[in-house]
DNA sequence: AAATCCACCAACCGCATTGTC
DNA sequence: CGACAATGCGGTTGGTGGATT
């Protein structure tokens, strides 16, 4: 794949957006749609790049981008979700009406990984449980980033980046999926009765630990509970944010670890 | 008042993925 | 099926403004 030239190769502007550029930029979307953003610049006016015109569309000028401070809420959202995607920021903003993806790293960053080591510390001095350690062990060496424990890629990008550890007897789904880990619980029983055999769970804890394909059974379970999950659990739709490869793969894995 | 530090966030960069021919 | 174009995504940078010294 060839890549495009950069902006200032072709004498195209970078840098702060102007009012003026907003509009052309507003004006034209309202006018034709966006299509083909690679055209649009020139389309519309623009000294900028198609690229550059998407990221100032989506992450400031689309109507309905809910500006203004996050509240407690939404953080308590992002961190959630946060544990069980990893950094998969685009995927956490499909769940956050109005957040863009740029928004949500941006706050996880400056906000909330601090507030997190401050509840960690707070935690420790007064010797309580906290119900964000798990999160905090993640926090510090960001293991979301690449899927590590997982031992690289497994059979889809969507799948390599996590590595949170929702499984069935997991506490990282305690606050508000109590309903949906049951429904992902009679989901997965329902995909891999009759799917598994005595070599399903070497096969599947070979390919991960080898990084190597997964084996056809392993491959028809994981389509087998994507679409049923699908159309069993609402809440966890199967949008294209990729957030189903995390659940199924670590309940398998869950499943795994309580059945030995 | 000036200098420095720091937090925030918009925007960029480069790689990955998807679509098309 | 491979090459290329278009788009998406996540990591990072750099400008800006407020706080502190």
């Amino acid at each position: 794949m060839g890549r495009a030239p950069c902006c200032e190769k072709m004498g195209l502007k970078k840098g702060p957006w102007t009012p003026d550029e907003d509009r052309i930029l507003i004006n034209y979307v309202q006018h034709h749609g966006h299509g083909n953003w690679r055209r649009l610049p020139k389309l519309a006016g623009l000294l900028r790049c198609g690229k550059s015109c998407r990221l100032r569309w989506t992450n400031y000028l689309r109507p309905d981008i809910k500006r203004g401070n996050f509240s407690r809420e939404e953080e308590d959202t992002i961190i959630q979700l946060h544990e069980m995607l990893g950094n998969r920021w685009s995927a956490i903003a499909a769940r956050l009406p109005g957040r863009t993806d740029n928004e949500i790293k941006n706050v996880w960053h400056t906000h909330l990984k601090k507030r997190l080591r401050k509840e960690h510390e707070a935690a420790v001095l007064d010797n309580v449980p906290s119900k964000r350690l798990v999160t905090m062990s993640h926090t510090n060496n960001e293991p979301h980033a690449k899927c590590e424990s997982h031992g690289g890629p497994i059979s889809s990008p969507q799948t390599q980046q996590s590595s949170s550890s929702v499984s069935l007897s997991s506490t990282t789904t305690e606050d508000n999926s109590g309903n949906d880990n049951k429904c992902i619980k009679e989901a997965l029983e329902d995909a891999i009765s009759g799917l598994i055999d005595e070599n399903f769970w070497s096969e599947l804890v070979s390919s991960d630990d080898n990084n190597s394909a997964m084996s056809d059974d392993f491959l028809a379970v994981s389509s087998e509970f994507q679409s049923s999950l699908s159309s069993n659990v609402g809440p966890w739709d199967m949008n294209g944010s990729g957030m189903v490869d995390c659940f199924w793969y670590d309940l398998l894995k869950g499943a795994e670890l309580a059945d030995v």
